[in-house]
DNA sequence: CTGAAAGCGCTTACAG
DNA sequence: CTGAAAGCGCTTACAG
C-alpha cells in the first residue's frame, strides 16, 4: 500500500501527489505558513503521515541557507562535563537546534587551527566550548558563527562569569575563621584555567580582608599527588590550619599527606575541596565543597548562546549555580 | 580583491570562473575524482584558497543521499562518559564523519519515541548509544541507520563484549583467595544493568568454581549509601572478609561502613571497586579497582559502528580494556 | 486560499 | 582530459 515501498524517501512531490494538492502547498503546511485551509493542511498531514514523510533538512538548508546545527567543543580532558553537555544538548533540542561533538587535535596548535576551520567551515550557526580557546580571525569573506566559550575554561570569566565564579571561596574561609581557624593554605590548580586563578585571587583577597595568616599558595596541577607532597612538605609545627584545595582531588591529596604524617583530619587539619565528585561525600572524612549545577549550568550557556545567535537578550541568570556543601573535613581547630 | 566580497559564500562556479575552468571541473577536483590534469587541479586549488571557498554540504549531502553525520544518544545521568565520546568522535572525524548529540527525554517511555523519531530521520547513517536501546522498529519505508548500544549499558552484552566484561572480577577473588580469603560478599549494582548483572554472575560463578563462603548478593543501585547500610548491617563477627563491590562508590560506601563500625580496612575487611575514578587512588584506604580505557572503548565501539555502515569487517579488539589495579584496600585476612 | 516556476549549490552520467 | 546539462528536494516571491 502507498506509492513507496521501493525504500526510497518519500517527498514532498508524492506528499503532494496523495493529497491531491500542489507541491508547494506541502511546503506551505511545513514551514508552517499561514494562509492554508484547516481542510487542506489536514489531507496533507494525513498523506505525509500515511507516507511517513519526512522533509530533507539538506535541502531545506540550501534554500533558507540555516543549518540549524551547533557545535560543541570538547576538551582532551577535564571534569565530568557530561551533564553540562547534556544541559546544553536538552536545550539545543527544545530550540530546534541540533549539537554535533567536534573534537579537537591534541596538539595545541593544531587545535586552534582545527577550531578556525570549524568557525569557517559554514556548517554551525553557533559555537560553544568546553575548552579555552581564543576566537579566530574572522576572515573578510564569511559571517563567523557566534562563538561562546564556558567561562570555567575560558580567559574572559570576569566577562561571562557564572562557572568560574569563585564567591563560595569567601564563604568558606569566613565560616572557617568564625570557627576559629587563623593559619590558611592554598592549594592551587593550574595557571592556565580561569577557575584556577580566580579561586587562588579570591583566597588572597579574603586573607587580607580578614586579616588572617596565610602559608602561602602551593600546587599548581590537578594532581591528588602534588597536593600530598605540598601537605608533606609542611613544618611539623604547622596544624592547626585550614586548607582551601581548588577541587576535591587536591583536597584528597591534602587530606592523604596530612594523615601520613599522622595529623588528624579534621582534628588538625581542615580541608575543603571543590566540585563535589561523586565519592567525596564517601570520602574519610567526607569533603567539604562546592556543589556545582552542572546541568544547568549547560543548559544556561546553550541559552545564552541561543540568545546570542538570535540578537535577543540572554535570559538572566536566576540562582546561583554553586554551592557550598559543609561536611566532616572541617571543624574548628583543635587546642595544642 | 578577489569576486566575492558581499559577505556571501563563494560557490563552485565561483571558483570555476576563476580558474578558468568549468564548474564540472571545480567539482571533479574536489571529490578526487581522477584524470584531472595536475595543472588544471592547481589552478582551481589556487582559485579556491584565494575565495576561501569550501563545499556546501547541505547541496553535496542532497545529490549523494549521504549524510556524513552519526548520532550519539547520551544518558540522562552515570559514569564519565566524556572520554568515551572524545574517543568516539575523534575516531569518527578521522573517517569523515560529524557526531551530533541527542539527548532523549527524561521519561523512559518517551525515550523510545525520541529514539525511533531519530532513527527516521533519516538524518543519520548511524547511531551509537550510550544508554540502553532497543532498536526501534523498522519501518517498511526507508532503511533504517546502523545502531549500536555501548555495551556496558546494553542488554546484548554478551553479543557485543567489550564494554561489560566482567572477568576482572574472577581475577580479583582468585587472588584474594590466594591471599588466604575465604569468606566474601558481593554488593552489586543495580539489576538493569548489564554490566552489574555480569559482574555479579562472575561473582557467583567464581564463588562455586573456587569453592568460597559467599555471604550473598546486597545493594542493587549504584548509592554509596546503600553500600555502607549493607556493611552496617553484617553480624559482628563477620571479619575477615573480602568485599567486591561493583564499583568505587559502592566501595567507598563499604569502607566507610566498615570503619565506621570498628573494622579495619584492609586488616578486618579488604574492598574492590571499579572504575578508577579520579579520587580512587587518594582514597583512605586507596582502592583496588578496575580501570577502564575509556577513550579507546569510544574509539574502538565507533570502528564497529563504521565497520557496520561500511558493510565491513570491524578491526578486532587488540587488547584489553580493562585493567586491575591493585591498591591499600585489599590486603591478607588478618588472622583473628 | 492555492499553484507554476525559479533557483539554492552541488554530483554525475554522458558526450566530446 | 574537460564541459553542458539534468536533477537532488526543498522554499519563496509572484500571480491568480
Amino acid at each position: 500500500m502507498g506509492d513507496q515501498h521501493m525504500g526510497k524517501r518519500p517527498t514532498s512531490h508524492d506528499v503532494a501527489r496523495r493529497a491531491g494538492v500542489s507541491q508547494t502547498t506541502v511546503s506551505f503546511v511545513f514551514t508552517g505558513r499561514s494562509g492554508i485551509s484547516a481542510a487542506t493542511r489536514e489531507r496533507v498531514l494525513a498523506a505525509a503521515a500515511e507516507l511517513n514523510y519526512r522533509p530533507n533538512l539538506a535541502a531545506r538548508s540550501m534554500r533558507t541557507h540555516r543549518t540549524g546545527r551547533l557545535a560543541v567543543v570538547i576538551p582532551v580532558s577535564g571534569l565530568n562535563l557530561f551533564p553540562v553537555l547534556e544541559g546544553a544538548a536538552a536545550t539545543a533540542r527544545d530550540a530546534g537546534y541540533v549539537v554535533e561533538v567536534i573534537s579537537l587535535s591534541s596538539s595545541p596548535e593544531e587545535r586552534a587551527d582545527d577550531l578556525a576551520s570549524v568557525a569557517e567551515s559554514g556548517e554551525y550557526e553557533g559555537i560553544l566550548s568546553f575548552t579555552p580557546i581564543r576566537a579566530p580571525q574572522p576572515t573578510s569573506t564569511d559571517s563567523a558563527p557566534v562563538l561562546l566559550s564556558l567561562s570555567e575554561f575560558d580567559e574572559n570569566m570576569h566577562a561571562t562569569g557564572a562557572f568560574s565564579d569563585a564567591r563560595p571561596v569567601a564563604e568558606i574561609m569566613e565560616k572557617l575563621a568564625e570557627l576559629g581557624h587563623r593559619r590558611f593554605l592554598h592549594i592551587a590548580g593550574p595557571p592556565d584555567y580561569p577557575a584556577a586563578v580566580a579561586r587562588r585571587d579570591l583566597y588572597l583577597t579574603t586573607v587580607e580582608r580578614l586579616g588572617l595568616d596565610s602559608l602561602g599558595v602551593v600546587g599548581g596541577d590537578w594532581s591528588g599527588l602534588t597536593a600530598n607532597h605540598c601537605v608533606q612538605d609542611l613544618p611539623d609545627d604547622t596544624p592547626p590550619l585550614a586548607i582551601i584545595a581548588a577541587n576535591d582531588v587536591l583536597a584528597a591529596g591534602a587530606i592523604r599527606g596530612a594523615v601520613s604524617r599522622g595529623w588528624t583530619v579534621p582534628g588538625d587539619v581542615s580541608v575543603t575541596g571543590w566540585d563535589d565528585l561523586i565519592m567525596s561525600a564517601h570520602f574519610i572524612p567526607s569533603l567539604t565543597t562546592v556543589f556545582q549545577d552542572r546541568h544547568r549550568l549547560g543548559s544556561s550557556s546553550m541559552q545564552r548562546l541561543l540568545a546570542a545567535i538570535r540578537g535577543t537578550e540572554p535570559p538572566a541568570q536566576e540562582e546561583a549555580l554553586q554551592k557550598v556543601v559543609w561536611r566532616e573535613s572541617v571543624a574548628a581547630p583543635r587546642a595544642r
